[in-house]
RNA sequence: CGGGGCGUAGCGCAGCCUGGUAGCGCAUCUGGUUUGGGACCAGAGGGUCGGGUGUUCGAAUCACCCCGCCCCGACCA
């Protein structure tokens, strides 16, 4: 391609509306514009690599066994009301009405269109199992769209939908493209980690995810530094070191205005750890809406809120309001977990604890020498605090660290959550009617478009892996002698022959100004033709990542072929630098 | 939805407080010079100042309403 006839409206400044790198350089580069909140233009260069990273999942999935297919984005509501989802969902779920006054509405997922066409599909155990996949827009009207590619509304996912006879077979695949999704990431020079995870709205049992390693992360990850244990806090399980306090007669104290945990300890020249903090919830949803619970962690701890939602089996929490915690024998700011008039829920770090300091249920006074064993009633013990860096590893007993990451991929074990509800049945080798067990497996290609970027840059501009950069080669002519204009004609030409994707700048610029272009948008590989060199009969070959050398020009040609080939032929082999 | 901020040329911003000719840098176009790290000279084009209503002789500027965007929280690929 030659740079004058490309699309590539660059940026000179960072656009004020940015805020992390890869959004910021995604704009300038002129590989993405923004058309509304959450919703995205892929210009030229944007689509190149969206198609290179398509390329890869698409090789890595046909490779596992699983079949590509493509469903529709538009879907009757009837399929989401058989799921029970249609109201579940809620407001992400972007609703309409056709002319006809018909219900549809745009898929954020596609579990019931899959199961829809699977159930009217399947007779025997015999086509089983079967993984399908697509690749393929998604609308999620997000309650908050942010950081460009990151979170859109509109975004580009690989969806693949398993179907197993069986439980053993449903395990088989979940490793399998457990395996698959670890291959794809590798192919992408990522830095990334699988985690164990929460199920989340999609329900399921067993579910990892795959976090690109990155500050601008907008998820946390515990991983173990003595072993491969790593999971999102969400989830996460580690054992506290707890100061042990010894026991005590129970006592109140006056602390006049003093509430908060932190407050609380230094008014009392207390350790953090020997409070007891108590968190007033309401459940949302669930067999338990709008039930009123009380949660307990050490004051130095925080209440992990989804696992206290898989506590008390809820769809989600909110924090009670201070009339709420009034109802219930507390008082907003000196709340403690004695004579609540609600269900009680400790985390297992409180367990058997004493000499704790806690809040009185009485405006300005704390309760000191609690014991948990000694004091309180009818307590449901749970996991319920986040972990924290620093924590001991439950498995190994190494140091937990925490580390911030791109949540990229994502792989359920649904078991019958939707072949149920959408009867996917079938006859089994019994002669018997059967119900099919599903996994789904996810990864969000325009997402990892960003995600990439968020661990490739520099000041200087994005800098692609080989594998993704929307092309291998900057070819640039460095002033306009008919020396100069025609070895770089011949080169391209000759790249171009041997099938390498090459963006020859021919502009009419000065040097600079394609120097810092070739640096914006990330090519891996810079061709300098000019004057200077010819006479010496070389080419300048640089490196986006560093380094420079002369190459005869008779011998480019051949040189980039073998470089390049080199390269890809690593990716493809696994071997990552 | 709650909290914070913003909206003036394609991009980045000033002007607003204290009402009176709409400005700067970059980009763009024309001509010329220049060509190994975002050039220079001369000239030119480009604006319903997010929208509406109001106050006023007069509104980018003041008031009210609406819309949009960004950031922090709940959601998730």
């Amino acid at each position: 391609m030659r740079y004058s006839k490309l699309f590539i409206p660059t940026l000179r400044d960072d656009p004020a509306d940015a805020e992390v790198i890869s959004h910021k350089l995604l704009l300038r580069a002129g590989f993405i514009r923004r058309v509304t909140s959450g919703v995205y233009d892929y210009l030229p260069l944007g689509l190149r690599v969206l198609r290179k990273i398509e390329a890869i999942v698409r090789d890595e999935m046909n490779r596992s066994g699983a079949q590509e297919l493509l469903l529709p984005m538009v879907q009757p509501a009837e399929l989401w009301e058989k799921s029970e989802r249609m109201e579940k969902y809620g407001p992400e779920l972007l609703r309409f009405n056709d002319r006809h006054g018909h219900e549809s509405c745009l898929g954020p997922t596609h579990e019931e269109v899959i199961c829809d066409l699977i159930s009217r599909e399947l007779r025997s155990y015999k086509q089983l199992p079967m993984n399908l996949y697509q690749i393929q827009a998604k609308f999620r009207d997000e309650i908050r769209p942010r950081f460009g590619l990151m979170r859109g509304r509109e975004f580009i996912m690989k969806d693949a939908y398993s179907f197993h006879a069986d439980e053993a077979s449903l395990n088989a695949e979940y490793d399998n493209m457990f395996a698959t999704y670890c291959r794809i990431f590798e192919r992408f020079s990522l830095n990334f980690r699988p985690v164990e995870a929460d199920g989340g709205s999609i329900g399921g049992s067993k579910t990892h995810e795959f976090h690109v390693l990155a500050e601008s992360g907008e998820d946390l990850i515990a991983h173990c530094s003595g072993c491969d244990y790593a999971a999102n806090v969400e989830t996460a399980m580690s054992k506290r070191q707890a100061v042990n306090t010894p026991s005590a007669a129970l006592l109140m104290v006056e602390t006049p205005h003093v509430t908060s945990a932190e407050d609380v300890a230094a008014f009392l020249h207390a350790d953090l750890s020997t409070l007891l903090k108590t968190l007033v919830y309401r459940a949302v949803g669930g067999a338990n809406d709008g039930m009123i619970i009380a949660a307990c962690v050490r004051g130095d701890d925080q209440v992990q809120e989804i696992k206290l939602t898989h506590a008390i089996a809820a769809d989600s929490i909110e924090m009670a309001s201070d009339d709420e915690i009034a109802q219930i024998g507390g008082i907003t700011g000196f709340i403690g977990p004695q004579k609540l008039n609600c269900k009680l829920f400790l985390d297992h770090s409180l367990t058997a604890a004493c000499g704790l300091i806690t809040g009185a249920n009485k405006a300005n006074a704390h309760i000191t020498g609690l014991d948990v064993d000694r004091d309180l009633e009818d307590i449901h013990f749970a996991d319920l605090r986040e972990t924290r860096a620093g924590d001991a590893c439950n498995t190994c007993g190494a140091e937990i660290e925490l580390s911030r990451g791109i949540e990229v991929g994502q792989v359920f074990a649904l078991g019958t959550r939707y072949t149920e509800p959408m009867q996917v049945l079938f006859q089994n080798q019994q002669g018997k009617r059967a119900l099919a067990t599903m996994g789904c497996y996810g990864i969000g290609i325009s997402r990892l478009m960003a995600a990439v970027v968020e661990q490739c840059n520099d000041d200087s501009g994005i800098a692609w892996p080989q594998a993704l950069a929307p092309f291998s080669v900057g070819l640039i002519s460095m002033g306009k002698s008919e020396a100069v204009l025609q070895t770089s004609a011949q080169i391209y030409q000759a790249l171009l022959d041997a099938g390498i994707e090459v963006l020859w700048d021919e502009r009419n610029e000065r040097p600079g100004v394609k120097f810092k272009d070739a640096e914006l948008i990330g090519l891996p590989m810079q061709l300098v033709i000019g004057d200077r060199g010819l006479k010496a009969g070389v080419v300048e070959m640089g490196w986006r990542k560093g380094g420079r050398s002369e190459v005869a020009v008779g011998d480019v040609v051949a040189k980039v072929i073998d470089l390049l080939k080199g390269q890809l032929a690593d990716k493809n082999t696994g071997s990552i630098n």
